[in-house]
RNA sequence: GGGCCGGUAGAUCAGCGGAAGAUCGCCUGCUUUGCAAGCAGGAAGCCCUGGGUUCAAAUCCCAGCCGGUCCA
């Protein structure tokens, strides 16, 4: 990259100079010379005690600050999006401001909801989690603030000059920094599949923003400029908070308030100052990367104050466990309240391992303080800013309680499988090796210090354990799927007329293009596949219509057999009429569903995915257990009342901010699009969501919803399957029908079906058993009786049995239970004749022996314990004079004469 | 989405190729002033489902269902 690429107007106004860090030889801009780069490794943190800033601001000052500054620079003000990024299913969460705008305002798709914009984004990034807490600087959830500035082919809006001047003079003239001090370092920037030139900007040791100009696409693993360039900028909140503030940790900047409150509930002594300066400035200086980083931190830390790493780690350790806390504390607050549900898998296994940490970190501290105590202070403490948590508090704190004891009953376990594990260790005489440690955490989720809890055996943990346990699962990646469908090349767009009149089922339209099966008109009313619901089926001329889907600006049109000659003209096109109600009463339904189950489950409940065929629809909604046959019952029942109730369903185009502020984020259920306008389909106190989908206009037009099935399909996910209006009669009417024909095969009326059905299985079961009885009882009888009949010191039977394989068991159990007596019994099988030898605990043969030596004789096969053995033989002949050998045999060993 | 661990009596689990077991709980009796007490006896199991291998499968193999756990 040419130097000329970062050479922006301010630096040459200001008189900027271009200089190249003596250390790590990167090029950057700054007034008057400069030896180093300014940040970390090649410069030490000289901020703490010390702020560059005139202005010494709180974390909520900071960002009003920030906003208003770019709001009187023409800014407008854009709320928060939520922090799992439903829209995408590339990441799970959003971890940089632009995230919203990707990638449809990028693409040009959609337009922003402002442009220029000014915004502060929670993010969560889950990379660094290992040393939140640790090394001062380390969030998993931060707010990115910034500036972003859209520049459509047609309307450029700002770009470097304009980004660079903003950020200088927020600096400058807002916080007061001393313009000498900043240096702009020139950096490449790279993420998502873009990239560009951009700048860091660096003071006081550390990187407070970054500002990056995006302006190439990658494809095919080559660069390509973009049509839309973007000004992305990233100014970290906690981290300006920090630099104003010069604490002795981001921490104590970000969460002073919160930290003195649990500092009060613990007890933790005060630390020097001067310990925490000196283990943030290292800790600034070094990568992290694992335990032995840490462990290098410390020492280095150590050796700097000339006291003992013990000591430093007695006196630093707890202080990281409040950190600790804190960040996790605040973490869950947006996860959990954003909709994100505990659980094994995707997004909610973030929010699991986030309490877990937590309820750790809390147990280091030794104190009977719940991590919910703390949840619910943050969210009083963030009320003004996040209102919606404070109105979800309840449901939030349900969430982190179903969690905390899922941990417990875990852990519980865990101390039975560890005490289990030790016990057979101790008896080989050996300890827990790695391999056991590593088992245990990754199939049992006890992590070693766990493990050492639940043992006195030593533990030894190497430095790198979670290393090993990521290289376990090292695995190529999966491909991904190919698309449906590979389009060549630039297609006509279409007009989508379907929301202009929903009720149109015929109308005409020009055959634009024809694309493989795809044919392209001018306009449309079919509903391209979307939103989980499936496409319109139908004809356009007299060809039928299978299925329709939408890539990008035009809607292709799938039908059955050549369309090419059609192309130029006017067809007729008509929509199948049935297929379009069913849906249009499934996609309501499913509105209802989602409303019913949030009355019934709670807030925490939003769409995880959903499905509209014409014959079934199912909503999977997240929710941390099973469903009772209770609640199912009460989801029916709400739902078809609000049928019932004939209620409006109002779809209409609102502008973004309007919708958000009347809905909230309520609105992203499914897939939200993040463009200035969004379709809103409101039933009214019921449900509201951002739609693209086909609606009836009364919930009673939807006339009935039957829930069918419900299921778990994942820890934290629930299933809900039901179908609406005829499909659901007809589901009805299949039920009725089987029920009828069980009362059929039972012999009684359908409402006794229940209570007959019981009395058949209690029968069966006691027939069952009486009959195993009555079974044994001649057996043994019988048994007993052939002994007494064959007499002599060792009794030997021989016997064909005629009732049965089962029989011959329970024979040659009886036979056993006499310490002198041997037993021969064969009996039919319906494959074949099964044969057994079995002796009481005295006799001096070994059956098994006998059996392996015998059967191969008559072409059979066997083997056994010495006093069980048992063999097959093709048919009754056979093992009748395997038999007479094996007597023969036995009455040798036992110095029996024959016969 | 992928890896790993697991599914046996009401509960917790053992058995891991040769006839289904323990502990707690439950029932019946005895014992005791009383007890989370003691003694004796008893009931309780499609060993998750379906294929395969084998003379023989709860046990081994494959697939599925269900649960747990780690990772993206």
């Amino acid at each position: 990259m040419p130097e000329s690429d970062y050479e922006v107007e301010l630096f040459r106004k200001q008189g900027f100079a271009r200089q190249t860090c003596a250390k790590c030889g990167k090029g950057f801009w700054s007034l008057g010379r400069q030896e180093t780069c300014g940040e970390t490794p090649c410069q030490e943190y000289d901020f703490i005690g010390n702020s560059p800033f005139k202005k010494k601001l709180p974390y909520r000052a900071m960002r009003e600050d920030f906003l208003s500054f770019l709001e009187q620079n023409g800014h407008p003000r854009v709320k928060r999006y939520p922090i799992v990024a439903r829209w995408r299913d590339d990441v799970f969460f959003v971890q940089a401001s632009v995230y919203p705008f990707q990638p449809w305002v990028i693409s040009g798709e959609a337009s922003p909801p402002a442009n220029p914009l000014g915004i502060s984004q929670p993010c969560v990034r889950f990379v660094d989690v290992d040393n939140v807490g640790k090394t001062g600087q380390h969030f998993t959830l931060f707010e990115m603030m910034a500036h972003h500035a859209f520049n459509f082919p047609q309307r450029p809006i700002y770009w470097k000059d304009r980004t660079v001047e903003l950020c200088h003079l927020f600096l400058v003239e807002r916080l007061g920094l001393d313009p000498s001090v900043v240096r702009y370092k020139e950096s490449w920037w790279e993420g998502g599949g873009n990239s560009g030139p951009c700048l860091e900007v660096v003071f006081g040791g550390a990187e407070a923003a970054t500002l990056v100009f995006m302006q190439n696409r990658d494809v095919n693993g080559h660069r390509v400029p973009m049509e839309t360039t973007v000004v992305d900028t990233g100014y970290g909140l906690e981290r300006l908070t920090w630099l104003s503030q010069g604490t002795t940790s981001a921490y104590e900047a970000v969460f002073g308030e919160a930290l003195a409150y649990l500092k009060r509930a613990t007890g933790a002594k005060r630390v020097d100052d001067r310990v925490l300066r000196e283990y943030s400035k290292v800790a600034g200086l070094l990568k992290v990367e694992s335990l032995a980083d840490i462990r290098e931190i410390r020492r280095q830390t150590a050796e700097r104050l000339g006291i003992s790493v013990e000591e430093l780690v007695a006196q630093v350790s707890p202080l990281e466990a409040l950190y600790t806390v804190c960040d996790h504390a605040r973490a869950l607050i947006f996860l959990l309240g954003d909709g994100v549900v505990p659980s094994n898998a995707r997004e909610g296994y973030f929010a699991r391992l986030l309490v877990r940490r937590g309820l750790r970190a809390l147990k280091d501290l030794n104190i009977t303080y719940s991590l919910a105590d703390t949840v619910s202070f943050m969210i009083d403490q963030i009320r003004e800013d996040y209102p919606e948590f404070f109105f979800n508090k309840g449901d939030i704190l349900k969430l982190l309680k179903v969690e905390e004891s899922r941990y417990k009953e875990t852990l519980e376990k865990g101390r039975a499988t560890v005490g289990k594990i030790a016990e057979e260790l101790k008896a080989a005489g050996k300890g827990f090796d790695v391999e056991t440690l590593i088992e245990l955490y990754d199939s049992h989720g006890l992590n070693p210090d766990v493990v050492r809890e639940f043992t006195d055996l030593p533990i030894v943990i190497p430095d790198d354990f979670y290393g090993q346990v990521t290289r376990r699962h090292e695995r190529l990646a999966t491909p991904e799927p190919a698309k449906k469908f590979a389009v060549s090349k630039e297609l006509p767009p279409t007009k989508l007329r379907v929301y202009e009149d929903k009720r149109k089922r015929s109308f005409r339209a020009k055959v634009l293009a024809v694309e493989g099966e795809a044919v392209l008109l001018d306009q449309t009313y079919f509903y391209p596949e979307g939103g989980g619901q499936e496409a319109d089926h139908g004809t356009i001329g007299d060809r039928e219509v299978y299925d329709v889907q939408r890539v990008g600006p035009s809607v292709l049109h799938f039908v059955r057999g050549d369309a090419k000659p059609l192309v130029g003209t006017r067809v007729a096109c008509v929509i199948d009429p049935e297929r379009r109600e069913a849906l249009m009463r499934n996609h309501t339904a499913t509105h209802i569903m989602l409303g019913a189950a949030r009355k019934v489950l709670g807030n925490h409940v939003w769409q995880a995915g959903a499905h509209k065929a014409a014959d079934l629809a199912r909503l999977d909604i997240t929710h941390y257990d099973a469903l009772t046959d209770a609640e199912v019952a009460k989801i029916e029942e709400l739902a078809n009342r609000e049928v019932l109730d004939h209620r409006i369903v109002r779809a209409k185009v609102m502008a973004r901010d309007l919708a958000e502020r009347k809905f909230g984020f309520r609105l992203y259920q499914g897939g939200s699009v993040p463009g200035g306008e969004l379709r809103v389909v409101e039933i009214p106190k019921w449900d509201v969501e951002a739609c693209g989908g086909t609606h009836v206009s009364r919930t009673s037009d939807v006339s009935l919803i039957k829930l069918l099935r419900t299921s778990r399909i994942q820890d934290g996910i629930v299933r809900l399957e039901y179908a609406a209006g005829k499909a659901a009669l007809e589901a009805v009417r299949k039920q009725t029908e089987e029920l009828r024909r069980t009362s059929e095969i039972l012999g009684v009326p359908t409402d006794q079906v229940v209570p007959a059905a019981e009395r058949l299985v209690a029968e069966w079961k006691e027939y069952r058993k009486a009959s195993q009885r009555t079974t044994e009882e001649q057996a043994a009888a019988k048994s007993h009786q052939d002994i007494e009949t064959a007499k002599g010191t060792w009794p030997i039977v021989r016997d064909e049995v005629s009732q049965g394989v089962g029989f011959m068991m329970s024979m040659s159990k009886a036979t056993a239970s006499e310490s002198r007596a041997t037993g021969i019994y064969w009996a039919q099988s319906p494959s074949d004749v099964k044969l057994v030898v079995t002796r009481g605990i005295e006799v001096p043969i070994d059956a098994a022996e006998l059996v392996r030596t015998v059967a191969p004789e008559f072409r059979g096969k066997g083997g056994g314990k010495p006093d069980f053995a048992q063999a097959s033989f093709p048919n009754i002949e056979q093992a009748r004079a395997a038999a007479a050998r094996l007597e023969e045999l036995i009455r040798a060993k036992l110095g029996i004469p024959s016969g």
